[in-house]
DNA sequence: TGATCGTCAATTGGATACAATTTGCTTGAT
DNA sequence: ATCAAGCAAATTGTATCCAATTGACGATCA
């Protein structure tokens, strides 16, 4: 067999996760055990272990009795996790002028590549490229630590986005990830961070409105395809 | 009704956690789901769940059907939780010193006077309050999100101590810990930071100078030379 | 008519039972 | 004596089952 070496509970957490980052699973939204499990073809209990890794990351929050829902972060919420990533990338972008590995302006570089060929779509895999550019900085520094933090304040940021901003619009944000790429290599490490600074500013900035929700099950069955064993 | 607000989960994630901070249960050391769930009087459910929590923080790692072990972090994972730690108690200083409320001085007073009041002793007592400074710290700055990752290196800070360091002698540390709040005060950001740097790599440094044992490899690799054949 | 209380469906919280996987040990052959 | 294969015990991975709590609808009474 060519069984994965994960557990069921890994790749149920993995697809909920994708869901919400990529907007299919909107804020507020809830998430009944059996509904999902019914949906990806397993039980109750693999749901509700991924569920309380999920909420673990601030992706869900559960109330007792009442069940799961995608989180609907408060904007004094959405503040306090801009405020955390600030700390969390300077310090990244510090580190790595300190500290670059041989081949890391190649996979930046690679990257910013991706993120240009989807260049000026707001779907789905724009956002997840825009979120996954900081986490390769992160793990550029050799810090697993690090990088698991800015792994989850990234996706927390996203759904904050999916609330907030009306529009992903990542264009100035590729031009930035340029930027804060040669900054990093010419070893300013005041100007990557006033880039990056200026490029969460931004991002921060956008917050609007928001769009109206699907059903639960069309979403679930779009996803639990990969799930079919 | 007399009955906790919180869930059984809950319960057994904080006992398991508190007894590993306060090196009951030691790094290394199994945990059965079973016997948890035997000697607490739950069910392997809640204790499950407990331990994904716990792996989540670093404080336990799971292997794939074998179960679940107290954390024994090597040198390098050390090095990371401290340099992410750095980072968050820096950023928590500067925030403090633009806006500490306004009970914030008494409350850290009020918190060092505990703590000189156990001086000298190096129980488990000691070693929790020397990390709840730190956390009282970053809970002033009233942003949960940055308290919550404080908090978890600041646990993961304690288990490494207990595995690295040969003393917790915590004189030194309240003694700083005094003047950081004094550095607060006067608003002198760069002296408060650089007083924390201090103490931490300070904290850090006794966890270099104490026992050896660490990664599997290096020893095999050591005691490898003599089966070479 | 409106408010309060009671019953009921729905859903989670928790426990138990079963299956799959790993490990250690025994046993046998070289 | 060493090593390999296979069997058995222990432990986790997963599913199902029962109990407890919540929210809503509806009946009753002021």
């Amino acid at each position: 067999m060519s069984e994965p070496k994960t557990t069921l509970t890994d790749a149920v957490h993995d697809l909920l996760r994708k869901a919400i980052i990529e907007q299919a699973l909107k804020p507020g939204m809830r998430l009944p055990e059996d509904t999902v499990g019914e949906q990806f073809g397993v039980s109750r209990t693999i749901v509700r272990h991924a569920l309380v890794r999920l909420e673990h990351e601030g992706l869900v929050v559960t109330r007792r009795n009442r069940g799961a829902f995608v989180a609907e972060p408060s904007r004094d919420e959405a503040q306090h996790v801009f405020e955390v990533r600030r700390c969390l990338e300077n310090d990244v972008i510090r580190l790595l002028c300190e500290r670059m590995p041989s081949n890391g302006f190649d996979r930046l570089q690679a990257h910013v590549r991706q993120e240009e060929a989807v260049k000026g779509k707001d779907g789905p895999v724009s956002i997840r490229l825009a979120g996954e550019f900081h986490v390769l900085l992160a793990e550029l520094t050799g810090n697993p630590v690090l990088t698991r933090y800015v792994s989850e304040v990234v996706l927390r940021c996203s759904l904050i986005m999916s609330l907030y901003a009306r529009s992903h619009s990542s264009d100035c944000a590729v031009d930035e990830h340029s930027q804060i790429i040669e900054a990093i290599r010419a070893g300013n490490a005041a100007r990557a961070i006033g880039i990056m600074e200026h490029h969460l500013g931004a991002v921060a900035g956008r917050a609007e409105l928001a769009s109206e929700p699907d059903s639960i099950q069309s979403i679930l069955s779009h996803y639990g395809k990969e799930l079919a064993s």
